[in-house]
DNA sequence: AGAGTATTTGACACGACGTCAAGAAAATGC
DNA sequence: GCATTTTCTTGACGTCGTGTCAAATACTCT
């Protein structure tokens, strides 16, 4: 056995980065290679293809952003948590100069509609799941204020409400580009669930 | 003078079709030259690149689809019009099979973050233009129905929310490809815009 | 030390974008 | 009616990206 003479995570994160700034099909892998000193057929050998490159790349990112998503939706008031929530959205798409965007949201209007067009289903999964995954938290929070009486409406439709929302604001960030905006919106979204209108 | 060999606007849309099912990105000049039965020379020469052709198909669907919007948001009470108004949104981009997605959401986050890269200013700009003129017609659609007691909330930052998830049902669209859920919440927005949360 | 095995490396085929010069076809002027 | 001119068309080219393959390489295990 030859051992690889570059590190699997060094790689993912520099790629990732990559994939983050410039989207999976504008990102070449001779980009990466070159960024992370290694040769584009050795990816290609250690990792088969740049989708799957970009797989596990993501998964990575995924795993990390649950955990600081978990983290501020779990202390606080109702209202503070669901504001931990957006802003620690908004910030994570307005990293970076130019902004960074949103890279599930990116990652899922670049696939192709077609079968075989561009990332593949597997990538439509990874993107889904972790979507699927947020919203569960954020029923979670809903759902414990509910509890104490913080929220009187239906958890699971607020929270995909509120997550179509997100969405949204990953959208017009890009159309935009203005943050002052976003965080309006969010907070008026926590106004209208939250039933205080602020009339 | 010699004249063209082709139909301009047949090109258009034949273009526009593609890039809908499959991105800007995802779409070869060939693909378009063999499906409109040009040759590829002949685009570059008529409309002198990919984003240029893409920019011109855009703002072809762009003028249609707003024509479209001012009709259903014109009549009725403001819960009709907004009922159709998302209606109409949702059925964009859940046409065709496999359904299509939304034009300007693909567009925008095909987008390359960096300058340069992918589709330039110009695209953006025209994703923008398209979205503050529906977000302009729903604003109005609000003012009227809150001239007639059918809303009492802030019209300009109700629409703005309305389009904010628009946005993300497109995103939603694509990772779940859910179109039941996508209606309930849009029902569910237009109650909690309207103020009646249905509990 | 030697054999085995996985990694690296460079060359290749293919397709896409965009450019260019040469050929083709119609409108205009004489 | 014919030549000229002007535009469109056509095919070839250079460059870059993806993905594959065989040969060379370097480490490990016996």
């Amino acid at each position: 056995m030859r051992p690889r003479e570059f590190d699997h995570d060094d790689v993912l994160r520099i790629a990732f980065d990559q994939f983050w700034r410039k989207g999976v099909r504008g990102t070449s892998l001779s980009d990466i290679a070159r960024d992370a000193g290694v040769q584009r057929g050795s990816l290609y050998n250690a990792f088969g293809s740049k989708e799957a490159l970009f797989l596990q790349a993501y998964e990575r990112y995924a795993g990390d952003y649950l955990l600081a998503l978990q983290k501020v939706l779990g202390a606080g008031s109702l209202r503070k948590r669901l504001t931990a929530f957006f802003d620690l959205t908004i910030t994570n798409f307005r990293t970076g100069s130019p902004p960074r965007g949103c890279p599930t949201t990116r990652g899922l209007m670049e696939l192709g509609a077609a079968e075989g067009e561009g990332l593949d289903e597997e990538a439509r999964q990874a993107f889904a799941n972790l979507i699927s995954r947020i919203t569960a938290l954020v029923q979670d929070a809903l759902s414990a204020g509910a509890a104490r009486g913080e929220f009187g409406g239906n958890p699971a439709a607020a929270a995909l409400h509120i997550i179509t929302v997100t969405r949204g604001l990953a959208v017009l960030e890009r159309a935009f580009g203005d943050e002052p905006q976003l965080r309006k919106i969010a907070a008026h979204t926590i106004d209208l669930v939250l039933d205080k209108q602020g009339r």
